[in-house]
DNA sequence: GTGAAAGCGCTAACAC
DNA sequence: GTGTTAGCGCTTTCAC
């Protein structure tokens, strides 16, 4: 078992050739080289018989490139993001470049510090995908000459890809008063938002589309139909506790804004007997296989993963990424 | 904005020293080489105003090491292994190597392609996380003396870590057992298993405990009371649909072997009336949190994700990890 | 306290 | 058809 890793020069010696002969051999080169096909056939031996292994690191240098594409993620266990990394890892494989997934946690100073470690290893290409803080980022990306794309959340010194927000909370929020029925007491007779921070531009725009659909259908529209506490499952579960209290019952329609807000939800929705879940119509931003089996009906949005990575790679490949566009990216509505 | 890269040269030109100087001071051994305090700043100050950014190709070239750490996957999406990522990162990021995960989709070709890959980037240690064919990768990794571990599926070459899945499901077993009442009729009376793959090493071990467990509460076993028609969920529901007419009704306890045959099973169930649902006990090995929430009551059982990660860890870090051990972490059982 | 120089493994221009 | 050579950007030994 050869515990010294075998070179290009290891491999000359051996083959009584030079190394440039090696390394035309090895990468694809060697046509044009015009190199015998018998001295290409013995170097190709040897080097499965020496278990040779180019060193990029080396060969790298030497191109200056290093076939390493990055995304960077908030988090990796979480459908969405998870999604994004399988689906970019297929887009990258297609082109063969050597996908490189790491995840940043929403904390805008790793969200940073990644970035530029992955930069420290030269990756060519980098999306960044749901960063807190997608400008700060951006800039260092452009300072080392870094073609990147923001995906999912979008910033001011890059291209962005998002999904559609706006119409995906207008669709749900249509289904939504379509599907709901008249309620006696007017605080009840509504259609409510919940979940999501107010400071993030998704949730923002999500709270648009609501609004604007709810006064075209409705007769009006309150401050109080919104309440953005926050994206955590506890969070969502005491601000329905409250809205029910407060409205005295369930309201007849219920736009819940993620699924780790519709977990916290679904937990105070169980403690309610079955006939006052059936007089609600609940609607979720985003999608998951196992809430579409909830025992209350549930209407939910799936975003547009494929789309949304296949937009960001056609801009990297076009090479329009230093354009500051925003692509928006239309969800699917999944009814029950 | 500059566009070309600076290096230590750069930096060593305009500070008036040498490049070795400025190696010293942007590496961390400049203590050692008793810098002056006002030339480390001054050269801290030029990188900074400069952007320098280290080149990792060159770096680990000289040093032989690059910093990073890999990880294999069978996919990102799907909760188990993106939890597995999630904790790679942070037990990677602890030790100040650089994470890397990667998805081969249970391929065993592009497992080998992938694993060699990041060997040519010259990973220094790599975990292979659930891999259909953990030994030729682990060969692989012998031969070029990078340090690994399987985890999750074990193999014969290296260290394994893996999911106790026997007595995993000898708990969920006897937890189903001991829930479920008497029911009329030999076949309908009885506990069965469904889902994943009889060739796969933990289906093997689930059913095993699935077995020892009813043989030991109950009066019989039969090899009828096992199906391990895959994991996909389509086949969950064609296999317990087919269940469902061949025993006259539901058994009075059904162990579910993983979330995704859960999916297709719950789409069977939603078909059935609730009654029905009531008077048989299910079963899920793996956990949802929404899976929790479906309208019939189900236990789950819960893989120790950090436990896992923790122990495959400190197996790379007491370096034992060329011991061919099997290491076995006890997953946790959810009650509803 | 700092510089000179060698070399990590590879590629590519040029030579013959 | 193949060899020679000069780096890519960095670290580290040795020198003073």
């Amino acid at each position: 078992m050869p515990t010294k890793k075998s070179t290009i020069y290891d491999l000359a010696a051996l083959a009584n050739v030079s190394a440039s002969t090696v390394s035309a051999v090895l990468s694809d080169s060697w046509r044009e080289r015009r190199i015998a096909e018998a001295t290409a056939l013995k170097i190709r031996e040897l080097a499965d018989k020496h278990l040779y292994s180019i060193n990029r690191q080396a060969s790298g240098l030497r191109k200056s490139k290093s076939g390493l594409t990055g995304m960077i993620i908030p988090q990796h266990d979480n459908r969405f993001f998870s999604g994004m990394a399988q689906a970019f890892e297929r887009f990258a494989r297609e082109r063969q470049w050597h996908p490189l997934v790491v995840s940043t946690l929403r904390d805008p100073s790793l969200e940073l510090e990644t970035v530029r470690t992955l930069i420290s290893y030269r990756v060519e290409y980098l999306l960044i995908t749901g960063a807190t803080d997608p400008d700060p980022v951006s800039k260092v990306c452009r300072q080392h000459g870094v073609a990147h794309v923001n995906v999912d959340l979008p910033g001011h010194m890059a291209a962005s890809v998002i999904s559609d927000n706006y119409w995906g909370a207008q669709e749900l929020t249509r289904e939504l008063i379509q599907r709901s029925r008249p309620r006696r007491g007017t605080l009840r007779n509504r259609a409510y938002f919940v979940g999501g921070l107010s400071t993030d531009y998704a949730t923002q725009r999500r709270i648009e589309g609501f609004s604007d659909v709810v006064r075209a259908l409705e007769d009006a529209f309150s401050e109080h139909q919104v309440d953005a506490c926050g994206y955590a499952g506890d969070l969502a579960e005491a601000a329905v506790r409250k809205l029910y209290a407060r409205i005295g019952g369930l309201p007849k329609a219920l736009f819940i804004n993620s699924t780790i807000a519709l977990e916290g939800v679904a937990r105070f929705l169980k403690t309610l007997p079955l006939e006052e879940l059936n007089d609600c119509v609940f609607g979720c931003y985003d999608w998951d296989p196992f809430a579409s089996m909830l025992s209350f009906p549930l209407v939910m949005v799936r975003q547009n993963v494929d789309g949304l990575m296949a937009e960001a790679f056609r801009i990297i490949d076009d090479g329009s990424y230093a354009r500051k566009t925003v692509v928006e990216i239309k969800p699917e509505l999944i009814l029950p």
